[in-house]
RNA sequence: GGCAGCGUAGCUCAGCUGGUUAGAGCGAAGGACUCAUAAGCCUUAGGUCACAGGUUCGAAACCUGUCGCUGCCA
């Protein structure tokens, strides 16, 4: 049995989930499940960042303390998960004692490659991190991400010498030891390494920031938060004695975004260098949603926020389109209207509609009964091959020529047509090639929209049907006119979109 | 400014190492059917493959330049 462990990126909980966390989970859960099918057994992380200078500022708005700031928000996050299907295996926190004790470990272990140094520059608390003079002068002072000022910080701090691991680095993403997907990031990256790693703070001084975790020896100082998040991949596995270290480690896949590309394929692999463990295999690198073609953002109002999309259509609806028309490595465009007109087109007529149609015929021709099946014998090799490659809107386009081949061949054999003239065993036969071909449509589903994948394996599993209440993917008609009769109702409680 | 990439039907995009009349989905128009969530199926839509040169028997695909756009870096 083979093991597959895939991690998501711990995000910051200053702010609830949107849809860039909700891509991680989503892609990263697809390939979890697929794993599991495949049979390889499969540790999938997940978890939150709780540390550093924004989460300490949150929490003194809210007249809590850090720690009671993030303990309220755990739920927000888990249930999001939750909601969203994420069949997660391990859950690390950031203030877990387990997770401060790797990190303290790990920060031991990488003393050599520490060096005390004093810096001076700019600095966005937004970012956590310091910027170039140059950036400073170009944004005209004011970070474009989070809409403040720079501030000018002098501070002592430990250094890590990452610039001594460029060529490392380089040769692992070259000898494909280290795999970027797309392409075109792991070139973004040997750029970056070739026009020369800077060394980086991974300390900060106590008096400007408490709530970190503590730097072995010296009380003077916490970790950069950086440094130690990205430990949770470590942490969440009990490195370096935990069973499921020796067990899992390296991660076969970590999905990340492309926004914190350079801290997964810069410092991190740096740190497991010096740590002297593998690198993790892949990176894989999904771009940004757009809202009608613009950035989303808070100050233009345009966010999608991803509980009402589910809320408002299920789950799988929501995995769907952003598994399918949101392109895997590149930036994709979320608008009501193309949501909604995907969900009604594509789940609800073509698939939805052929699970109930092929049902239907077998209650009202066979009383239900469905006889015997022939296996499903489509060949799946290049939606193998689009899973192998992380092509998952490729993977589901494939999935979706089996639905419409199925509803083309009722089409042509019409089976309604048959049991007039009274063929009932041409029209067994018929229905049983349906039933086939739901099934494997159901499982190859599975990864994507497991909940409507169940449903469907269930209807069709026995001898005879087992009935559904209800509909799968029931027509709604919010933001694109009903074509009975030309009215979009919004949803009552559902709040006006632009 | 440096590096990478993109510009193909109204829209979103496929078109691998160059080879018969340039493809799919959506949207639009028409048609036959009735098992089904008034769903599904069939047909049609004529796009100088950004522009200009070049290489070649032959280029959307290779080279050069121009224009426009995007990403990463500076």
């Amino acid at each position: 049995m083979k093991k597959f462990y895939v991690a998501t990126a711990i995000p910051y909980v200053n702010d609830k989930p949107h849809i860039g966390h909700a891509m991680d989970y989503m892609l990263a859960d697809t390939l979890a499940r697929y794993h599991r099918q495949l049979g390889d057994e499969v540790f999938f992380e997940a978890g939150i960042d709780e540390h550093g200078n924004k989460i300490a500022m949150k929490a003194k708005e809210q007249g809590l303390e850090p720690k009671a700031y993030t303990d309220k928000m755990l739920p927000v996050w888990q249930d999001f998960l939750k909601k969203l299907g994420v069949s997660y295996t391990n859950y690390i926190r950031t203030t877990d004692p387990l997770h401060e004790k790797v990190a303290q470990h790990i920060w031991t272990q990488l003393k050599d490659y520490f060096y005390k140094g004093s810096y001076e520059g700019w600095y966005c608390t937004g970012c956590e991190s310091f910027v170039t003079d140059k950036e400073v002068q170009a944004n005209n002072g004011i970070c474009p991400d989070h809409n403040k000022p720079y501030e000018k910080l002098s501070e002592e701090n430990y250094f890590f010498k990452l610039s001594a691991f460029g060529d490392q680095i380089k040769q692992a993403l070259q000898a494909g030891e280290l795999k970027i997907v797309p392409d075109f990031r792991k070139h973004e990256i040997l750029n970056l390494i070739e026009s020369g790693l800077e060394d980086i703070s991974f300390s900060r001084p106590k008096k400007n920031l408490s709530w970190g975790i503590p730097v072995p020896g010296d009380e003077h100082h916490v970790m950069y938060v950086w440094f130690e998040a990205l430990i949770n991949y470590l942490s969440v596995l009990d490195y370096p004695d935990g069973a499921d270290y020796k067990k899992f480690w390296a991660p076969d896949v970590q999905v990340i975004g492309k926004d914190i590309l350079r801290f997964h394929a810069a410092i991190w692999p740096a740190m497991l260098i010096a740590l002297n463990i593998p690198l993790p295999r892949v990176l894989l690198v999904h771009g940004h949603v757009l809202a009608s073609g613009t950035k989303m953002s808070k100050s233009i109002g345009n966010v999608i926020d991803p509980l009402e999309v589910m809320n408002g259509y299920g789950v799988d609806a929501f995995r769907y389109y952003f598994l399918r028309h949101i392109p895997t490595t590149d930036d994709g465009d979320f608008t009501w209207e193309k949501f909604e007109t995907a969900y009604n087109n594509e789940l609800a007529n073509e698939l939805g509609n052929l699970v109930q149609r092929v049902a239907s015929m077998i209650e009202r021709y066979q009383d239900g009964v469905i006889g015997e099946v022939p296996r499903g014998r489509h060949d799946t090799g290049s939606f193998h091959t689009d899973m192998g490659n992380f092509q998952f809107d490729r993977a589901l386009n494939y999935i979706w020529t089996m639905v419409r081949e199925l509803n083309v061949y009722l089409q042509e054999v019409q089976p309604w047509d048959l049991a007039k003239k009274g063929d009932n065993q041409r029209v067994q036969e018929v229905l049983a090639e349906c039933v086939s071909g739901l099934r494997q449509i159901a499982e190859l589903l599975w990864p994507f929209l497991p909940t409507s994948s169940e449903v469907i394996t269930k209807i069709f599993a026995k001898e005879t049907l087992t009935k559904f209440n209800g509909v799968l993917f029931p027509k709604i008609y919010q933001h694109t006119p009903d074509p009975k009769n030309g009215k979009q109702v919004p949803a009552p409680d559902a709040p006006a979109h632009g």
